[in-house]
DNA sequence: TCTTATACTTTGAAATTCAAAGTACTTTTA
DNA sequence: TAAAAGTACTTTGAATTTCAAAGTATAAGA
């Protein structure tokens, strides 16, 4: 039996980053406070992870002002598309050993 | 969009503790060494997962001696199983929503 | 008998997670 | 128009988690 857990990447196994990885593959771009509400997280604690991400080139982040007021906007990288697939997939043939038989 | 990660299980959002668990999932028991070769794990990092696993109710361990030496099998409990197969499902319909579409 | 191996446990440093508090405005209310 | 409340974050650091090195105890091999 191969559990292969090395394909799972370490990034990716918080369920912030797993929340807002996954928001980010479906929408082309998402800002703060959508994320925020979305994931109901603080303040924070999705900074940090937002942050996080961008250092590591998952994702990256465009800051404005919309009207007078900041505005962040959060999108994923193609190197973040791609890593975040493989997790997914490294994740779904990992449990189809667990649940499968 | 309802990311639902509320069904996420905290205890086992680390790649160690889903190993386990479903290298649990699909053997009536594993010991100590099994668990630690299969997974690729060093001792204090297996002891430490299996430890706080066993106390939250998700996994028994039972040591007996086989032959002279010291022998540590682990097995998932009722609890554990169902506390398991509720996580995969919720990552499993979660990340339906990043993959489809 | 000495060295190496097995089967763990203990320990604590390092990394991670998270929310409270802080900053810098903008908007609303009285 | 001054004060209060809200928005959009960032900073900070305490709490928790993760992990491997070292320790313990015994067994097996040379």
């Amino acid at each position: 039996m191969n559990l292969d857990l090395k394909n799972i990447n370490k990034a990716f196994e918080n369920k912030v980053r797993l929340g807002i990885m996954s928001a980010l593959m479906v929408n082309e771009e998402l800002d703060f406070s959508s994320l925020k509400s979305l994931l109901e997280l603080t303040d924070g604690n999705l900074a940090s992870h937002t942050r996080s991400l961008e250092e590591m080139g998952y994702i990256q982040s465009k800051k404005q002002f919309v009207g007078r007021k900041p505005n962040t906007t959060y999108a994923i990288t193609p190197e973040g598309r791609v890593a975040f697939t493989d997790h997914l997939n490294a994740l779904e043939s990992f449990f189809k050993k667990s649940m499968g038989k």
